[in-house]
DNA sequence: AATATATGTCAATATTGCTGACGTATATTC
DNA sequence: GAATATACGTCAGCAATATTGACATATATT
């Protein structure tokens, strides 16, 4: 049990709280989705050619495996996105390094270039209400995103502070 | 353009932030609606089934046009998960009284029952988050996910203030 | 009476996920 | 060196969810 900060009467832990909460994480996630939703069914994608396009463009050179961990997907669907990709010369595989069995994955140029374009308006969103809503919200915000995921997913965010 | 706190730096709009900004949304969703689309496949319904007796729980006797305006799809989509959702017993529909075209939704008390068993486990996930972040950064929270989200959907949350 | 709106439905298609089974290349272990 | 484990890929089949387009019915509105 995590004790509170004193003076703190609980009063945002009321059921209408609770199911503000669950409407929020729904509208903002749907909302934060939509637009690049429909960039990429010009593209011919979906959102998971979109998820695999941000995580190997954040992370260059990670492994297959790696990359199914964080989607929490299988093997097989990963699959047929990623064959996609890098048919259509989005992203580059490679054998790695230390254990040559692993494909490390990269992106190109061309992914470089879908990747900014998808993650832009997504960004601008996130500044925008992060400056709206000032540094101290901004904290808050993060406090209670990782109160919501799971600890696997919370160490993560725990480790790259830069 | 909304002005920032005075002796705020911005600091928290780096690159680097916009881009954890992203990943928080990710996860905390990837890991709100895991447990619940569980739970649903043994009920062999989806996460849509779930969507649909989450709102119509929380605003009783709403009209379809309504609901497919929340949910952001098709008619089409939602016929056929309301469908089910009706011959099985777990929703009503009863023509609108001031326009009869309508037909206004309502759990039954089997509905009522699914309802509680799927969120009362992100309640207790969001409750869990709230507690351990405290009011302030809920306050904080709540603030940027509002900035998230599009006016549309942002008025209700204002509209509905206790 | 003409038109608009709320809802439903049929048909075809795409995306994304799943399970199960099997194959290849490379590492690790006995 | 042989057996086993791991990383990855792929084929096949299935299910859920979403789409567009077309059309129908009942009721409201003009």
């Amino acid at each position: 049990m995590v004790e509170t900060k004193p003076g703190t009467n609980l009063l945002f832990l009321r059921d209408e709280d609770l199911r503000q909460g669950i409407e929020l994480l729904f509208f903002a996630y749907r909302d934060f989705t939509a637009e690049g939703d429909t960039i990429l069914a010009k593209q011919k994608f979906g959102r998971a050619h979109h998820r695999v396009i941000y995580f190997v463009g954040q992370y260059p050179g990670m492994s297959v495996s790696n990359l199914l961990g964080i989607l929490s997907i299988t093997k097989q669907s990963l699959s047929r996105v990623l064959r996609q990709l890098v048919d259509e010369g989005y992203i580059d595989q490679q054998p790695g390094t230390t254990d040559r069995r692993q494909r490390l994955l990269t992106l190109t140029a061309k992914g470089k270039e879908l990747e900014q374009l998808l993650t832009s308006e997504q960004r601008a969103r996130i500044a925008a209400a992060y400056k709206n809503a000032g540094a101290d919200a901004v904290e808050g915000f993060r406090k209670v995103m990782l109160g919501i995921m799971e600890d696997s997913a919370r160490r993560r965010f725990n480790e790259d502070k830069t």
